[in-house]
DNA sequence: CTCTGGATTAGCT
DNA sequence: GCTAATCCAGAGC
């Protein structure tokens, strides 16, 4: 839980065929663990989950409604079963490597959402519980953005536990998912 | 083994 | 605002 906003405002960097693509993060999503019925370890651990049981510091990748990857990072002690979904990210970097992955050129609309931002990042299933420090996937402070409004509201998309404050984002960027959650939000 | 629904998106009305 | 697309993990039998 207190991860998830700390994450915003830092580099997400990606190292693909020997490109960095970068982007700030805008948006995350808070999953507590085993007591938080919203959280995939809710059920305990499985084949599925089984990333998320263990030691902060790496990607829980998973596939969802037949389409889609989503992007997890991993914060709690090896057993809690905690992590943050990246919801979006601002793209800085690699831009023409992410409009090719996305057929579209929107800036705005490349990363903005957390199936969009794993195909323009190119992380699929091969990332899941690859090490957030190593080479090919990692996140570092950003020394140039430390001023910013934070806002919190409900989490998207969830069918049990749906009223907890646990997803957090940058006020008014553009990169930002577009939902009605947005304008009953209320500053961190 | 079969069935169901999902931490979503794009495209149409 | 509504829904098809499209697959697989988890649950139930």
């Amino acid at each position: 839980m207190e991860v998830a906003p700390e994450l915003l405002g830092k580099i997400l960097v990606r190292n693909y065929k020997g490109i960095s693509l970068k982007g700030i993060i805008v948006e995350t999503e808070a999953y507590l663990g085993i007591n938080d019925p919203a959280s995939h370890s809710y059920v305990g651990w499985t084949e599925r989950n089984k990333q998320m049981f263990e030691e902060g510091g790496i990607a829980y990748v998973y596939f969802t409604y037949g389409n889609h990857y989503c992007f997890n990072v991993v914060t709690g002690k090896k057993g809690d079963g905690s992590a943050v979904l990246i919801r979006a990210v601002h793209p800085i970097r690699g831009l023409k490597i992410m409009i090719n992955n996305r057929d579209t050129n929107d800036i705005f609309n490349l990363a903005s959402g957390p199936g969009k931002l794993t195909k323009a990042f190119s992380i699929g299933k091969e990332l899941n519980g690859e090490s957030l420090s190593g080479r090919k996937i990692y996140i570092f402070n950003n020394p140039e953005i430390n001023r910013f409004e934070i806002f919190c509201s409900k989490r998207i998309g969830l069918s049990q536990n749906i009223d907890k404050p646990f997803r957090f984002f940058l006020k008014d960027n553009p990169c930002v998912t577009k939902h009605k959650f947005n304008k009953e939000s209320k500053p961190l």
